[in-house]
DNA sequence: CGGTTTTGACCCGCGC
DNA sequence: GCGCGGGTCAAAACCG
Protein backbone atom coordinates (compact mmCIF):
# COMPACT_ATOMS: atom_id res chain seq x y z
CA UNK A 1 0.00 0.00 0.00
CA UNK A 2 2.41 2.58 0.77
CA UNK A 3 4.71 1.10 -2.32
CA UNK A 4 1.69 2.06 -4.50
CA UNK A 5 0.63 5.61 -2.53
CA UNK A 6 4.06 6.93 -2.87
CA UNK A 7 4.33 5.97 -6.72
CA UNK A 8 1.36 7.67 -7.08
CA UNK A 9 2.50 10.83 -5.10
CA UNK A 10 5.38 10.97 -7.71
CA UNK A 11 3.01 10.30 -10.13
CA UNK A 12 1.21 13.36 -9.29
CA UNK A 13 4.90 15.19 -8.07
CA UNK A 14 6.17 14.64 -11.87
CA UNK A 15 2.69 15.41 -13.02
CA UNK A 16 2.32 18.86 -11.02
CA UNK A 17 6.02 19.82 -12.02
CA UNK A 18 5.31 18.98 -15.99
CA UNK A 19 1.99 21.17 -15.52
CA UNK A 20 4.44 24.14 -13.47
CA UNK A 21 7.11 23.64 -16.24
CA UNK A 22 4.46 24.59 -18.90
CA UNK A 23 3.26 27.09 -17.19
CA UNK A 24 6.66 28.70 -16.54
CA UNK A 25 7.09 28.60 -20.60
CA UNK A 26 3.63 30.18 -21.29
CA UNK A 27 4.74 32.89 -18.75
CA UNK A 28 8.13 33.35 -20.17
CA UNK A 29 6.45 33.39 -23.52
CA UNK A 30 3.80 35.99 -22.36
CA UNK A 31 6.94 38.16 -21.19
CA UNK A 32 8.20 37.91 -24.29
CA UNK A 33 5.08 39.25 -26.20
CA UNK A 34 4.77 41.67 -23.67
CA UNK A 35 8.09 43.03 -24.25
CA UNK A 36 6.99 42.94 -27.88
CA UNK A 37 4.18 45.12 -27.76
CA UNK A 38 5.87 46.95 -25.61
CA UNK A 39 8.36 47.81 -28.33
CA UNK A 40 5.61 48.15 -30.43
CA UNK A 41 4.07 50.83 -28.47
CA UNK A 42 7.03 52.54 -28.36
CA UNK A 43 7.39 52.36 -31.81
CA UNK A 44 4.02 54.16 -32.08
CA UNK A 45 4.60 56.74 -29.78
CA UNK A 46 7.79 57.80 -31.07
CA UNK A 47 6.35 58.35 -34.23
CA UNK A 48 3.34 59.93 -32.87
CA UNK A 49 5.73 62.27 -31.46
CA UNK A 50 7.56 62.83 -34.63
CA UNK A 51 4.60 63.50 -36.58
CA UNK A 52 3.58 66.01 -33.59
CA UNK A 53 7.17 67.80 -34.07
CA UNK A 54 6.81 67.99 -37.76
CA UNK A 55 3.03 69.26 -37.42
CA UNK A 56 4.06 72.19 -35.02
CA UNK A 57 7.44 72.79 -37.48
CA UNK A 58 5.14 73.19 -40.25
CA UNK A 59 2.58 75.30 -38.68
CA UNK A 60 5.44 77.43 -37.18
CA UNK A 61 6.73 77.76 -41.10
CA UNK A 62 3.00 79.03 -42.00
CA UNK A 63 2.75 80.98 -39.59
CA UNK A 64 5.96 83.36 -40.26
CA UNK A 65 4.95 82.98 -43.95
CA UNK A 66 1.88 84.72 -43.37
CA UNK A 67 3.60 87.25 -41.42
CA UNK A 68 5.82 88.10 -44.19
CA UNK A 69 2.76 88.20 -46.64
CA UNK A 70 0.75 90.66 -44.25
CA UNK A 71 3.96 92.54 -44.01
CA UNK A 72 4.43 92.96 -47.58
CA UNK A 73 0.47 93.47 -47.86
CA UNK A 74 0.94 95.93 -45.54
CA UNK A 75 3.33 98.05 -47.70
CA UNK A 76 0.62 97.78 -50.35
CA UNK A 77 -2.45 100.08 -49.79
CA UNK A 78 -4.76 98.83 -52.34
CA UNK A 79 -3.95 95.11 -50.68
CA UNK A 80 -5.07 96.68 -47.66
CA UNK A 81 -8.17 97.73 -48.70
CA UNK A 82 -8.59 94.22 -50.67
CA UNK A 83 -8.27 92.88 -46.96
CA UNK A 84 -10.41 95.22 -45.65
CA UNK A 85 -13.36 94.56 -47.84
CA UNK A 86 -12.80 90.68 -47.58
CA UNK A 87 -12.85 91.43 -43.79
CA UNK A 88 -16.11 93.18 -44.00
CA UNK A 89 -17.47 90.12 -46.69
CA UNK A 90 -16.70 87.83 -44.23
CA UNK A 91 -18.28 89.93 -41.17
CA UNK A 92 -21.39 90.38 -43.26
CA UNK A 93 -22.10 86.70 -43.75
CA UNK A 94 -24.56 86.43 -40.40
CA UNK A 95 -24.20 89.04 -38.46
CA UNK A 96 -26.84 87.31 -36.07
CA UNK A 97 -24.29 84.89 -35.73
CA UNK A 98 -21.87 86.90 -34.08
CA UNK A 99 -23.77 87.93 -31.61
CA UNK A 100 -23.08 86.29 -28.30
CA UNK A 101 -19.21 84.98 -26.91
CA UNK A 102 -19.86 83.33 -23.75
CA UNK A 103 -17.54 82.22 -20.98
CA UNK A 104 -17.12 78.78 -22.16
CA UNK A 105 -15.93 79.84 -25.60
CA UNK A 106 -13.36 82.94 -23.76
CA UNK A 107 -12.23 79.92 -21.26
CA UNK A 108 -11.23 77.79 -24.05
CA UNK A 109 -9.90 80.23 -26.43
CA UNK A 110 -7.78 81.30 -23.31
CA UNK A 111 -6.81 77.77 -22.95
CA UNK A 112 -5.80 77.41 -26.25
CA UNK A 113 -4.47 80.59 -26.71
CA UNK A 114 -1.93 79.38 -24.09
CA UNK A 115 1.66 78.56 -26.43
CA UNK A 116 1.92 75.24 -25.09
CA UNK A 117 -0.81 73.52 -24.95
CA UNK A 118 -1.90 74.83 -28.72
CA UNK A 119 0.03 72.70 -30.77
CA UNK A 120 -0.83 69.83 -28.20
CA UNK A 121 -4.35 70.01 -28.18
CA UNK A 122 -3.97 70.28 -31.69
CA UNK A 123 -2.17 67.71 -32.70
CA UNK A 124 -3.61 65.57 -29.43
CA UNK A 125 -7.28 66.15 -30.73
CA UNK A 126 -7.78 63.00 -32.03
CA UNK A 127 -9.58 60.63 -30.88
CA UNK A 128 -11.75 63.49 -29.96
CA UNK A 129 -13.79 64.49 -32.57
CA UNK A 130 -12.88 67.79 -32.03
CA UNK A 131 -13.35 70.19 -35.15
CA UNK A 132 -13.68 72.88 -33.46
CA UNK A 133 -11.22 72.94 -31.11
CA UNK A 134 -8.89 72.22 -33.23
CA UNK A 135 -10.01 75.04 -35.28
CA UNK A 136 -9.57 77.34 -32.16
CA UNK A 137 -6.24 76.46 -31.67
CA UNK A 138 -4.59 76.38 -34.85
CA UNK A 139 -6.25 79.54 -35.26
CA UNK A 140 -3.48 80.43 -33.16
CA UNK A 141 -1.37 80.37 -35.94
CA UNK A 142 -2.72 83.10 -38.08
CA UNK A 143 -1.94 86.73 -36.90
CA UNK A 144 -5.10 88.35 -37.02
CA UNK A 145 -5.66 87.21 -33.44
CA UNK A 146 -3.50 85.57 -30.43
CA UNK A 147 -5.32 86.03 -27.57
CA UNK A 148 -9.09 86.78 -27.46
CA UNK A 149 -9.86 87.47 -23.93
CA UNK A 150 -7.56 90.35 -24.27
CA UNK A 151 -4.90 89.17 -21.28
CA UNK A 152 -2.04 87.79 -21.53
CA UNK A 153 -1.34 84.81 -23.50
CA UNK A 154 1.09 83.84 -20.94
CA UNK A 155 -0.68 84.07 -17.61
CA UNK A 156 -2.02 80.53 -17.91
CA UNK A 157 -4.38 81.31 -15.46
CA UNK A 158 -7.58 79.37 -17.58
CA UNK A 159 -6.12 76.40 -16.47
CA UNK A 160 -7.97 75.54 -14.54
CA UNK A 161 -8.68 71.98 -13.31
CA UNK A 162 -12.46 72.36 -14.28
CA UNK A 163 -11.58 74.30 -17.13
CA UNK A 164 -10.59 70.91 -18.48
CA UNK A 165 -13.89 69.40 -18.93
CA UNK A 166 -16.09 72.76 -19.53
CA UNK A 167 -18.97 71.00 -19.64
CA UNK A 168 -22.66 72.29 -20.99
CA UNK A 169 -23.35 76.22 -21.12
CA UNK A 170 -26.74 77.22 -21.76
CA UNK A 171 -26.68 79.70 -24.64
CA UNK A 172 -27.90 81.97 -22.29
CA UNK A 173 -24.93 82.31 -20.48
CA UNK A 174 -22.40 82.94 -22.62
CA UNK A 175 -24.34 86.32 -23.69
CA UNK A 176 -24.45 87.28 -19.26
CA UNK A 177 -20.40 86.89 -19.02
CA UNK A 178 -19.85 87.89 -22.75
CA UNK A 179 -16.29 89.23 -22.62
CA UNK A 180 -15.32 92.79 -23.63
CA UNK A 181 -16.07 93.22 -27.09
CA UNK A 182 -13.23 95.63 -27.91
CA UNK A 183 -10.67 92.89 -28.13
CA UNK A 184 -11.07 92.14 -31.90
CA UNK A 185 -13.70 91.12 -32.28
CA UNK A 186 -14.19 89.76 -35.67
CA UNK A 187 -12.24 87.36 -34.43
CA UNK A 188 -14.14 86.40 -31.81
CA UNK A 189 -17.24 86.33 -33.79
CA UNK A 190 -15.47 83.93 -35.82
CA UNK A 191 -15.17 81.39 -33.33
CA UNK A 192 -18.33 82.29 -31.79
CA UNK A 193 -20.14 81.17 -35.03
CA UNK A 194 -17.54 78.28 -35.38
CA UNK A 195 -19.11 76.98 -32.15
CA UNK A 196 -22.73 77.42 -33.05
CA UNK A 197 -21.50 75.81 -36.28
CA UNK A 198 -24.81 73.30 -37.19
CA UNK A 199 -24.53 69.68 -38.91
CA UNK A 200 -27.78 68.57 -40.23
CA UNK A 201 -28.10 64.79 -41.32
CA UNK A 202 -30.70 63.90 -43.76
CA UNK A 203 -31.66 59.92 -43.80
CA UNK A 204 -33.94 57.71 -44.38
CA UNK A 205 -34.78 55.92 -41.25
CA UNK A 206 -37.74 54.28 -39.90
CA UNK A 207 -36.13 54.38 -36.28
CA UNK A 208 -36.95 57.26 -34.03
CA UNK A 209 -33.09 57.85 -34.08
CA UNK A 210 -30.06 56.78 -36.12
CA UNK A 211 -27.25 55.59 -34.52
CA UNK A 212 -24.21 57.57 -34.52
CA UNK A 213 -22.28 55.17 -31.91
CA UNK A 214 -22.66 58.00 -28.84
CA UNK A 215 -25.13 58.20 -26.09
CA UNK A 216 -27.54 60.51 -25.91
CA UNK A 217 -30.58 61.66 -23.15
CA UNK A 218 -33.47 63.16 -24.69
CA UNK A 219 -33.69 66.60 -22.24
CA UNK A 220 -37.12 68.23 -24.28
CA UNK A 221 -39.21 67.91 -26.91
CA UNK A 222 -41.56 70.54 -29.00
CA UNK A 223 -43.91 71.12 -31.46
CA UNK A 224 -41.74 73.26 -34.34
CA UNK A 225 -44.05 75.18 -36.65
CA UNK A 226 -44.92 74.11 -39.83
CA UNK A 227 -43.39 70.67 -38.96
CA UNK A 228 -46.66 68.15 -37.40
CA UNK A 229 -43.75 65.74 -36.06
CA UNK A 230 -42.43 67.20 -32.93
CA UNK A 231 -38.85 67.93 -33.00
CA UNK A 232 -36.97 66.18 -30.12
CA UNK A 233 -34.02 67.67 -28.39
CA UNK A 234 -31.16 65.14 -27.18
CA UNK A 235 -27.41 65.74 -25.25
CA UNK A 236 -24.63 63.81 -25.53
CA UNK A 237 -24.39 61.37 -22.27
CA UNK A 238 -21.27 59.86 -22.83
CA UNK A 239 -19.16 62.11 -20.65
CA UNK A 240 -20.79 64.43 -18.10
CA UNK A 241 -20.74 67.57 -19.48
CA UNK A 242 -20.67 66.96 -23.15
CA UNK A 243 -21.67 69.92 -24.41
CA UNK A 244 -22.76 68.50 -27.90
CA UNK A 245 -26.52 68.29 -28.52
CA UNK A 246 -28.74 67.28 -31.35
CA UNK A 247 -32.02 67.96 -32.43
CA UNK A 248 -34.04 64.69 -33.92
CA UNK A 249 -37.06 65.73 -36.22
CA UNK A 250 -38.82 64.08 -39.08
CA UNK A 251 -39.25 65.99 -42.26
CA UNK A 252 -42.57 67.22 -43.11
CA UNK A 253 -42.66 66.58 -47.02
CA UNK A 254 -41.36 63.05 -46.08
CA UNK A 255 -41.54 61.63 -42.81
CA UNK A 256 -39.31 58.80 -43.68
CA UNK A 257 -36.92 60.93 -43.95
CA UNK A 258 -34.88 62.13 -40.06
CA UNK A 259 -33.27 65.26 -39.88
CA UNK A 260 -30.80 65.31 -37.74
CA UNK A 261 -28.96 68.22 -36.61
CA UNK A 262 -25.71 67.96 -34.33
CA UNK A 263 -24.18 71.54 -32.44
CA UNK A 264 -21.11 71.81 -30.41
CA UNK A 265 -18.00 69.24 -30.50
CA UNK A 266 -17.63 66.23 -27.91
CA UNK A 267 -14.76 66.88 -24.72
CA UNK A 268 -14.51 63.21 -24.28
CA UNK A 269 -12.83 60.58 -26.64
CA UNK A 270 -15.60 58.65 -29.09
CA UNK A 271 -16.04 54.80 -29.53
CA UNK A 272 -14.93 54.01 -32.85
CA UNK A 273 -18.77 53.98 -34.25
CA UNK A 274 -19.16 57.40 -33.18
CA UNK A 275 -16.40 58.11 -34.73
CA UNK A 276 -17.49 57.89 -38.11
CA UNK A 277 -20.81 60.14 -38.20
CA UNK A 278 -18.64 62.60 -35.90
CA UNK A 279 -15.99 62.55 -38.39
CA UNK A 280 -18.51 62.84 -41.54
CA UNK A 281 -20.64 66.11 -39.23
CA UNK A 282 -17.14 67.69 -37.43
CA UNK A 283 -15.54 67.49 -41.67
CA UNK A 284 -18.55 69.05 -43.49
CA UNK A 285 -18.72 71.44 -40.36
CA UNK A 286 -14.86 72.30 -41.08
CA UNK A 287 -15.90 72.29 -44.68
CA UNK A 288 -18.58 74.87 -43.98
CA UNK A 289 -16.94 76.92 -42.46
CA UNK A 290 -13.77 77.16 -44.45
CA UNK A 291 -16.00 77.65 -47.57
CA UNK A 292 -18.74 80.02 -46.04
CA UNK A 293 -19.27 82.77 -48.66
CA UNK A 294 -21.74 85.02 -48.85
CA UNK A 295 -23.84 84.64 -51.74
CA UNK A 296 -27.04 86.96 -52.77
CA UNK A 297 -30.00 83.89 -51.51
CA UNK A 298 -27.75 83.18 -48.52
CA UNK A 299 -27.59 79.62 -49.95
CA UNK A 300 -24.75 78.16 -51.68
CA UNK A 301 -24.98 74.52 -53.00
CA UNK A 302 -21.60 72.81 -52.17
CA UNK A 303 -20.86 71.84 -55.20
CA UNK A 304 -20.84 75.90 -56.71
CA UNK A 305 -18.41 76.13 -53.23
CA UNK A 306 -16.23 72.84 -54.56
CA UNK A 307 -16.34 73.85 -57.70
CA UNK A 308 -15.46 77.06 -56.97
CA UNK A 309 -12.29 75.39 -54.63
CA UNK A 310 -11.44 73.88 -58.06
CA UNK A 311 -13.59 70.01 -57.20
CA UNK A 312 -15.79 69.60 -60.46
CA UNK A 313 -15.77 66.51 -59.60
CA UNK A 314 -18.29 66.15 -56.76
CA UNK A 315 -21.66 65.35 -56.62
CA UNK A 316 -23.85 68.61 -55.81
CA UNK A 317 -27.28 68.18 -53.62
CA UNK A 318 -25.26 65.99 -51.21
CA UNK A 319 -24.29 68.83 -49.03
CA UNK A 320 -25.89 72.02 -48.68
CA UNK A 321 -24.72 75.13 -46.86
CA UNK A 322 -26.60 77.76 -45.98
CA UNK A 323 -25.77 81.06 -43.77
CA UNK A 324 -29.64 82.29 -43.50
CA UNK A 325 -30.07 79.70 -40.16
CA UNK A 326 -29.95 81.30 -37.48
CA UNK A 327 -26.19 79.15 -37.55
CA UNK A 328 -24.60 77.99 -40.20
CA UNK A 329 -25.41 75.22 -40.93
CA UNK A 330 -24.09 72.57 -43.05
CA UNK A 331 -26.76 69.93 -44.53
CA UNK A 332 -25.49 66.54 -45.68
CA UNK A 333 -28.02 64.76 -47.64
CA UNK A 334 -28.04 60.68 -47.51
CA UNK A 335 -31.54 60.17 -48.79
CA UNK A 336 -30.32 60.63 -52.14
CA UNK A 337 -27.76 58.49 -54.38
CA UNK A 338 -25.99 60.85 -56.84
CA UNK A 339 -27.49 60.80 -60.21
CA UNK A 340 -25.76 60.19 -63.66
CA UNK A 341 -25.66 63.54 -63.78
CA UNK A 342 -24.53 64.59 -60.68
CA UNK A 343 -21.42 62.19 -60.63
CA UNK A 344 -18.08 62.90 -62.03
CA UNK A 345 -17.91 63.42 -65.85
CA UNK A 346 -16.86 59.88 -67.62
CA UNK A 347 -17.97 58.02 -64.66
CA UNK A 348 -22.03 57.41 -64.95
CA UNK A 349 -23.37 55.88 -61.65
CA UNK A 350 -20.45 55.79 -60.19
CA UNK A 351 -18.68 57.09 -56.91
CA UNK A 352 -15.83 59.63 -57.12
CA UNK A 353 -12.77 58.36 -58.74
CA UNK A 354 -10.98 58.64 -55.86
CA UNK A 355 -13.20 56.58 -53.73
CA UNK A 356 -13.46 52.77 -54.10
CA UNK A 357 -17.29 52.07 -54.31
CA UNK A 358 -19.30 49.33 -52.75
CA UNK A 359 -16.59 48.98 -49.96
CA UNK A 360 -17.93 50.13 -46.72
CA UNK A 361 -14.35 49.55 -45.56
CA UNK A 362 -13.00 52.90 -47.32
CA UNK A 363 -16.25 54.36 -45.96
CA UNK A 364 -14.16 54.53 -42.62
CA UNK A 365 -11.21 55.20 -44.10
CA UNK A 366 -12.39 58.02 -45.78
CA UNK A 367 -14.37 59.43 -42.78
CA UNK A 368 -11.71 58.65 -40.28
CA UNK A 369 -9.18 60.52 -43.24
CA UNK A 370 -11.55 63.26 -43.05
CA UNK A 371 -10.66 63.68 -39.53
CA UNK A 372 -7.33 63.17 -39.92
CA UNK A 373 -6.82 66.16 -42.49
CA UNK A 374 -9.30 68.78 -40.92
CA UNK A 375 -7.06 71.63 -42.16
CA UNK A 376 -6.07 74.06 -39.42
CA UNK A 377 -7.78 77.21 -40.60
CA UNK A 378 -7.10 80.36 -39.55
CA UNK A 379 -9.00 83.01 -40.31
CA UNK A 380 -6.56 84.69 -42.94
CA UNK A 381 -6.98 81.30 -44.48
CA UNK A 382 -10.48 81.70 -44.25
CA UNK A 383 -10.54 84.86 -45.17
CA UNK A 384 -7.84 84.88 -48.43
CA UNK A 385 -9.29 81.60 -49.87
CA UNK A 386 -8.97 77.84 -49.54
CA UNK A 387 -5.85 76.55 -49.98
CA UNK A 388 -5.52 72.64 -51.01
CA UNK A 389 -5.91 70.56 -47.89
CA UNK A 390 -9.30 72.65 -47.84
CA UNK A 391 -9.97 70.70 -51.12
CA UNK A 392 -8.90 67.61 -50.57
CA UNK A 393 -10.82 68.06 -47.24
CA UNK A 394 -13.71 68.98 -49.29
CA UNK A 395 -13.65 66.17 -51.53
CA UNK A 396 -13.36 63.52 -48.75
CA UNK A 397 -16.46 65.03 -46.95
CA UNK A 398 -18.25 64.33 -50.63
CA UNK A 399 -16.76 61.41 -51.27
CA UNK A 400 -18.12 60.16 -47.80
CA UNK A 401 -21.25 61.55 -47.95
CA UNK A 402 -21.90 60.03 -51.28
CA UNK A 403 -20.53 56.63 -50.34
CA UNK A 404 -23.19 57.05 -47.51
CA UNK A 405 -25.49 57.84 -49.80
CA UNK A 406 -24.59 55.38 -51.89
CA UNK A 407 -26.48 52.38 -49.42
CA UNK A 408 -30.15 52.91 -49.13
CA UNK A 409 -29.73 52.29 -45.17
CA UNK A 410 -27.56 54.61 -43.96
CA UNK A 411 -27.41 52.66 -40.27
CA UNK A 412 -26.72 49.51 -42.23
CA UNK A 413 -24.24 50.71 -44.54
CA UNK A 414 -22.70 52.12 -41.45
CA UNK A 415 -22.90 49.64 -38.99
CA UNK A 416 -21.39 47.11 -41.61
CA UNK A 417 -18.42 49.39 -41.97
CA UNK A 418 -17.93 49.83 -38.42
CA UNK A 419 -18.12 46.21 -37.86
CA UNK A 420 -15.73 45.12 -40.39
CA UNK A 421 -13.04 47.49 -38.40
CA UNK A 422 -13.78 46.82 -34.88
CA UNK A 423 -14.75 43.62 -35.33
CA UNK A 424 -14.30 41.37 -31.71
CA UNK A 425 -12.67 44.31 -30.69
CA UNK A 426 -16.31 45.87 -29.85
CA UNK A 427 -18.17 42.47 -29.60
CA UNK A 428 -18.15 42.60 -25.81
CA UNK A 429 -19.84 45.95 -25.88
CA UNK A 430 -23.40 46.06 -26.17
CA UNK A 431 -23.87 46.97 -29.79
CA UNK A 432 -27.57 47.07 -30.58
CA UNK A 433 -29.16 49.24 -32.84
CA UNK A 434 -32.50 50.67 -33.37
CA UNK A 435 -34.29 47.70 -31.44
CA UNK A 436 -36.48 49.73 -29.45
CA UNK A 437 -36.99 53.30 -29.44
CA UNK A 438 -35.36 53.56 -26.22
CA UNK A 439 -32.26 51.49 -27.33
CA UNK A 440 -32.10 53.82 -29.79
CA UNK A 441 -31.65 56.81 -27.34
CA UNK A 442 -30.01 54.85 -24.59
CA UNK A 443 -26.78 52.63 -26.40
CA UNK A 444 -26.14 53.50 -30.07
CA UNK A 445 -23.15 52.16 -30.06
C1' DC B 1 -32.69 52.78 -7.21
C1' DG B 2 -30.54 55.15 -10.77
C1' DG B 3 -31.02 56.60 -15.29
C1' DT B 4 -34.17 58.11 -18.90
C1' DT B 5 -38.37 60.12 -20.79
C1' DT B 6 -42.24 63.13 -20.59
C1' DT B 7 -44.20 67.47 -20.47
C1' DG B 8 -45.66 71.94 -18.79
C1' DA B 9 -43.33 76.04 -17.45
C1' DC B 10 -40.01 79.25 -18.23
C1' DC B 11 -36.55 82.15 -20.64
C1' DC B 12 -34.98 84.73 -24.40
C1' DG B 13 -34.54 86.68 -29.00
C1' DC B 14 -36.96 88.59 -32.64
C1' DG B 15 -40.48 90.86 -35.35
C1' DC B 16 -44.32 93.83 -35.31
C1' DG C 1 -44.56 96.31 -25.03
C1' DC C 2 -46.48 92.15 -26.69
C1' DG C 3 -46.89 87.84 -28.89
C1' DC C 4 -44.62 84.09 -31.08
C1' DG C 5 -41.47 80.48 -31.59
C1' DG C 6 -37.27 78.04 -30.39
C1' DG C 7 -34.72 76.14 -26.81
C1' DT C 8 -34.08 74.58 -22.05
C1' DC C 9 -35.32 73.36 -17.31
C1' DA C 10 -36.95 70.42 -13.90
C1' DA C 11 -40.32 67.69 -11.46
C1' DA C 12 -42.85 63.67 -12.05
C1' DA C 13 -43.44 59.40 -14.26
C1' DC C 14 -41.48 55.53 -16.16
C1' DC C 15 -38.42 51.59 -16.80
C1' DG C 16 -35.04 47.88 -16.24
Amino acid sequence: MDVGTSSSRNMEDKHRTNELAVLQAELGRMNVENQRLRGVIHQVNTNYQALQVHLVKLKNQKTDQQAAEQHKMNLNGSEVLKEKQLMNEFNNLAPRQFMDMGRAEKDELSHCSHEGCRSQDCSGSFPRNNIVESMECCKGTSHVHRDISGRSTTTGAEDSPDHEFQGWIPNKVPKLMSPPREVDQASSETISMIKKARVSVRARSEASMISDGCQWRKYGQKMAKGNPCPRAYYRCTMATGCPVRKQVQRCAEDRTILITTYEGHHNHPLPPAAMAMASTTSAAASMLLSGSNSSADGLISSNTFLARTGLPDCPPSLATLSATAPFPTVTLDLTRTPTSSEMPLGQPNQLPSNFPHNNLMSVQQILGQALYNQPKFSVLNSLQGLDSTTHSLADKVSAATAAIAADPNFTTALVAAITSIVGNVQSNNNTNNNVSPRNDSGNNT
